[in-house]
DNA sequence: GGCGATATCAGGGTTTTCCCTTAGGAATGT
DNA sequence: ACATTCCTAAGGGAAAACCCTGATATCGCC
């Protein structure tokens, strides 16, 4: 019987390396390569063609959704779970847009990761249970609160750009991590501060806080 | 001979269980107790008084700095190694104070946190050698040279400030708050992320949110 | 096909922030 | 008395954000 062959792409390399051991106690796994940034990981994924990408999401160079869609391009076979230490995140979207086929997160047991690692290489999809949770409970969702005379609901874009601004990244940040204009940024942000009626900043920071979003 | 008992805290599952592995493979070192928050860190610490407790600083319920300073208050004999993902000093600072004898970045080396481990047990003090740099090269700090103490704490009305643009308030709206001028809120806000190394606003807001001033 | 929503980007003018330096008065410490 | 720190404030130029309008392409949908 063959071992699943793992690619870990993962910047901090304690939590890599302790990756690996506990991929080694698995007995249908083993893990074939690693890499640190994102540019490596595509790479590697090319050279090595694994079955399976562990990639964090937050990585230099080039970040974990933008990997993913080189890794998918390049050797569509490969499959990739987005591992992450932000609930509710709003990479989310970006990652599975990106081809990811799970999103785990960092807090979640191992038994979840392995999990995720059977479904994924059996051809399924694998979401961390809270992420899913905050799938649903998007405004994406117009089903949720439908009671509420709240204005339109955002879309995944807007919900990134402004989860960032809440974050304090400046527009040309969040451009360049989401590799659009400025402009676009300024464009999306001010839509879905129209769309919410908020006014100001410290605004967008609280309702990012009540949507879970720090 | 006795092994070197260790208390994981940790809210990231996956990686504690990782860590749990490496330390393990250590002939002379044993995992005694796991927290997943720094309210069960100190409690730990307390009960099991382990010799070193391996922190990571971002933790829910009280932040991997408050934590430490609980544990060196109730058991001054267990050790500290602050663990943390983020180069700016600022959370150096915060935890040397705190009372922390290590401070071990996640991109190092399982060796790196080996050595600590080692160093801390022995009495001595572990500091990443990447952040140390970034200590000498600070231009502010000519003290840690001569071996003193480098934190460089803000002001109230630093905090203050800083605490507002954290939270998404504009400069004029900090001035109107304050009832003092936009150059002001300028001036204090520049301090003080000089004093803390902190090169932007996400940066701020990272900052802040490891003081619970969110 | 046309409609609406989404996502992208641009121009242009105004405001704000950023980054640098300088500086005075008050409180505190040696 | 002198040094240091804190809070206050300002000038000036570069950069960025803000605010408006308008534009194009895509996609699902009736």
């Amino acid at each position: 019987m063959d071992k699943l062959r793992i690619l870990l792409a993962e910047d901090h390399r304690i939590l890599r390396e302790g990756l690996k051991r506990l991929i080694a106690e698995q007995p249908n796994m083993e893990v074939v390569g690693e890499a640190d940034n994102g540019v490596a990981a595509w790479q590697q994924a090319k050279e090595l063609e694994p079955d399976i990408v562990l990639m964090d999401i937050t990585m230099p160079r080039l970040n974990g959704a933008e990997a993913t869609e080189k890794i998918r391009e390049l050797c569509p076979q490969v499959k990739v779970i987005a591992l992450t230490g932000h609930r509710a995140s709003a990479y989310l979207n970006e990652v599975l847009k990106a081809g990811a086929s799970g999103y785990v997160l960092k807090q979640a047991a191992i038994d979840e990761l392995i999990d995720a690692i059977q479904t994924v290489a059996k051809g399924g999809t694998y979401i961390d249970s809270s992420s899913r949770e905050s799938l649903v409970n998007s405004p994406l969702d117009d089903r949720v609160y439908k009671g509420e005379p709240q204005g339109k609901p955002l879309s995944q874009r807007e919900i990134q750009v402004l989860s960032l601004v809440a974050n304090g990244y400046t527009n040309k940040e969040i451009a360049n991590e989401l590799s659009i204009s400025v402009k676009t940024v300024e464009t999306h942000k001010a839509n879905s501060m129209q769309k919410l009626d908020l006014k100001s900043r410290a605004e967008v920071v609280d309702y990012a806080r009540f949507r879970g979003w720090t």
